[in-house]
DNA sequence: TTTGCTTTTGAACAATTGTTCATTAATTTG
DNA sequence: CAAATTAATGAACAATTGTTCAAAAGCAAA
């Protein structure tokens, strides 16, 4: 019996990249097999090679959407000043990364197991997030209205700090988001003051 | 041939959990197979399993093994003021990771790997060096040298931003230890501050 | 209904996995 | 030197891996 009655070819392509983050943010990367992918859409395994060419692709993917949903989401308002700019950054990274708790899991920790080319491509995206942090920063220092010894250290720690998030913030639990991101600005705002 | 000539029984030990460390963190638990370990130390696989009962044994002993390195080492002077309890922290927490990149990439990368029971007893290790930096923020509060809304997260935030200096810091780079570790504090410093 | 296209099956593949164990060799003890 | 102990080999195991592909089955248009 191939082709289950029900199954539409449309959807199943969706359904392999949902099922392969979900799997791949539960148990990593390399623990999934893509028989269990197939299994979670319905499926035998060969049939998932309509819709990747293999098993990286799948990861490559699912990272390169996460980065350039990232980067298209991201506030650039660049009249803003220094100091809006930096709390709707704040804002801005703590709601798009509790929305996406599997896309970011993956997207740190998944790194190791992508080739060297893709690691590379999605490198550069990373950067040019980095870059819209570090350039506020720099205007504000510029400006006066910040104080930071090295503006390339203050953005990484600003993004590890606000990315930390992500290890303890569930939906539904004893902060909101509003009050999470509130208290975030809050320590970050201090952290850069001059 | 059995037993190569110039192996000893006594420094095989060490070398297979060596070996596993910087094997774990290059690669990632899963990726590493039994007998990539041994080919590391020189060794065939079966000749593993005289050191360690199995492969999550292995992950799971350098887990603790950094934990409890951790925890005995970390300053522990409860008479202190806050502010240096915290400045103390800061500094020991960055030097101490900067010192084990490996292990604490598999530290933190690697905790979805270990069984339900091997994770929850380096939780209640995670947790108790969480709860030294969060008695110090509790205190600062109370006397009024710190502000924070909420010293849970607070912590998280902290440690977050700390631990983040092993994604990008390499001996012999631009900065020193000692550099890193002053910018830090006075990020953290202020981020507190009342 | 028949033709043609798309999608899935299910078996097959070579390789690799963690682990076990009888055998053998090296070392230590007497 | 001989006996006892420790440590390593190397083969074997059943299971699982990513991937391929001919065959079958579903669907759409005629």
């Amino acid at each position: 019996m191939a082709r289950t009655a029900g199954s539409h070819s449309d959807i199943t392509g969706p359904r392999v990249r949902a099922a392969a983050l979900r799997l791949f943010a539960r148990d990593g990367f390399a623990a999934v097999s893509m028989r269990a992918i197939a299994g979670e859409v319905g499926v035998q395994a060969g049939a998932l090679y309509n819709y990747t060419p293999d098993k990286q692709s799948l990861l490559f993917d699912l990272m390169r959407g996460h980065m350039t949903d990232l980067l298209a989401e991201m506030p650039k308002d660049t009249t803003a000043k220094p100091l809006a700019g930096l709390n709707a950054f704040v804002d801005f990274h703590i709601r798009f990364h509790a929305d996406r708790p599997d896309e970011v899991f993956i997207a740190y920790m998944e790194l190791r197991n992508l080739s060297p080319e893709n690691f590379a491509e999605i490198e550069v995206l990373r950067k040019a997030y980095e870059d819209q942090l570090e350039t506020i920063l720099k205007e504000g220092v510029t400006q006066g209205v910040f104080e930071v010894a090295d503006t390339k250290i203050a953005t990484l720690a600003v993004i590890a700090m606000l990315t930390g998030v992500n290890t303890w913030f569930r939906a539904g639990g004893r902060l909101s988001l509003a009050e999470v991101s509130a208290q975030y600005w809050n320590m970050v705002r201090k952290a850069v003051a001059a």
